[in-house]
DNA sequence: CTCATATGAATGAATG
DNA sequence: CATTCATTCATATGAG
C-alpha cells in the first residue's frame, strides 16, 4: 500500500541493480526517485525507531548514508518525514476506522491494518539501547515511546463537529455541469449526510 | 469523455445503479470501483456546490454518505476530488493555450513559458543546514563520530555549509531544529544499519 | 493482443 | 503541522 509502486520497482535501485539511479530513472526527472533501500532504511528509522522528525544534523546524516543506495538531498529526506508523518496522521482523519482493535501501532495503510509489519518485539531490543545510550533530554527520538498517538486523538469525532455551518462551499459556480436537474437530489444528498453521525450505514 | 468508462458502465450499478456495488465488482478489485449514484453526487459537490478540496470532517460524512451506495473509504472521496481538481486543471493547461479570454486563472498562469526558475532557496530557510551536500558518494558515514556534540559547531557556523553554496544559502539559520548535542543518539541509532554490506555501488 | 484513454492511488515537493 | 499541487504509477475498459 505504502509505495508498493515504487520501492525499487522502477526499474531503479532494485534489488541488485544497485546503479547511481537516485534522482533519474531515465532522464531528468528532476524528482528525487527513493530506491529500494533508501526507503526501507528511511522507514525502518521511521518506526522501528520512532523517528517521526529529525533535526538537521540528523537529516545530514541520513541522506548522507542513503547517498551510497543513489543519489539524495537533505530536502529529500526532510520531506519524506514530512510527508510520511503528515499522510499517517491525515489517514487517521479520513478514516472511518473505528474498529477497537489492539494496537493501532505505526500503521501504515488506509486500511488501518497492516500485515503485522513491524513486530513490536523487535523493537525492545533496540530500543534498550538506544534508551540508555539517549541520556540527552529527549532528543533525537522524538517519539520514544512505543505507540506513537494514543488513540484519544480521534474519539474526539463524531459528537460535536456540528459546525456544519459552512463546509467550505462558498463560491458555486454553477456552470459546467450539465444535468443540473438534479439540484434538488443534491440539497437532500448533502443535508443527509452533512447532517447525519458519522457512524457509517 | 469524463468518465464514460465507469460511471456505472461496470456492470455494476447498471443504468439504475443504486447497487451494494463499491469495491468489488467480482471480488477483491483492491480499487475502488465508484458507482453511478456515487459519482453524481460527487460531481454535483463539485460543480454545483464548488467543493474542490473537502476538509478532512467533510470528506468523512460524504464518504459516510456515499457508502450507502457502495463500499467506500475516505481516501477514495479525498483522492476523487484530488484527481478531479487536478485533471481538470491539467486538461485546462492544454487546452487553453491562447488563453485570454478571461482572467488568468486562479494563479496558475500560463503563458506558455513558464521562466519561473524556482531558485530553490525557499526552502533554504527552513533547512538550510541540511542542505548541505557532500560529494563522497558511497561513505562518509562510516567515519562519523560517536560523539557529534561537536556537531552543533559546524552547523553554527554556517560557514561550512555556505562552503557549497549549493542553493546559495548565505545565512542558514538552523530554526527548526534547534536540538545542539542532538546527534549522539541518531547515529547510534543508524549504526545499526550503517553497517550493512554496501551492496550497492 | 496491443494501444489509447480514463481514472484510482501514491507520493515528492511546496506553501501557509 | 495541514493542505495543496504536480507528476507518476497502476489498472480498468473499449477500440482496433
Amino acid at each position: 500500500m505504502e509505495q508498493s509502486t515504487h520501492d525499487d520497482a522502477h526499474g531503479c535501485g532494485a534489488a541488485t541493480a544497485s546503479r547511481t539511479c537516485g534522482y533519474l530513472s531515465r532522464q531528468s526527472s528532476a524528482r528525487w526517485i527513493p530506491t529500494g533501500d533508501q526507503i526501507r532504511i528511511l522507514r525502518d528509522l521511521y518506526y522501528n525507531y520512532g523517528l517521526r522528525s529529525p533535526s538537521a544534523e540528523q537529516i545530514q546524516r541520513i541522506s548522507a548514508k542513503l547517498r551510497q543506495y543513489g543519489k539524495i538531498e537533505g530536502k529529500n529526506v526532510f520531506y519524506w518525514f514530512q510527508n510520511h508523518k503528515a499522510r499517517e496522521r491525515q489517514k487517521r482523519r479520513l478514516t472511518t476506522d473505528i474498529r477497537g482493535s489492539c494496537f493501532v501501532g505505526d500503521g501504515a495503510g488506509w486500511s488501518g491494518i497492516e500485515p503485522a509489519a513491524i513486530p513490536a518485539v523487535e523493537w525492545s531490543n533496540r530500543w534498550a539501547i538506544v534508551g540508555q545510550e539517549m541520556s540527552a533530554p529527549g532528543r533525537a527520538l522524538e517519539t520514544l515511546p512505543l505507540f506513537p498517538t494514543s488513540a484519544q486523538d480521534e474519539v474526539e469525532e463524531g459528537s460535536a463537529t456540528a459546525g456544519i455551518s459552512n463546509y467550505g462551499v462558498e463560491k458555486a459556480f454553477y456552470c459546467c455541469s450539465g444535468g443540473a436537474g438534479t439540484g434538488a437530489s443534491l440539497e437532500l444528498t448533502l443535508s443527509s449526510f452533512f447532517y447525519e453521525p458519522p457512524s457509517s450505514v
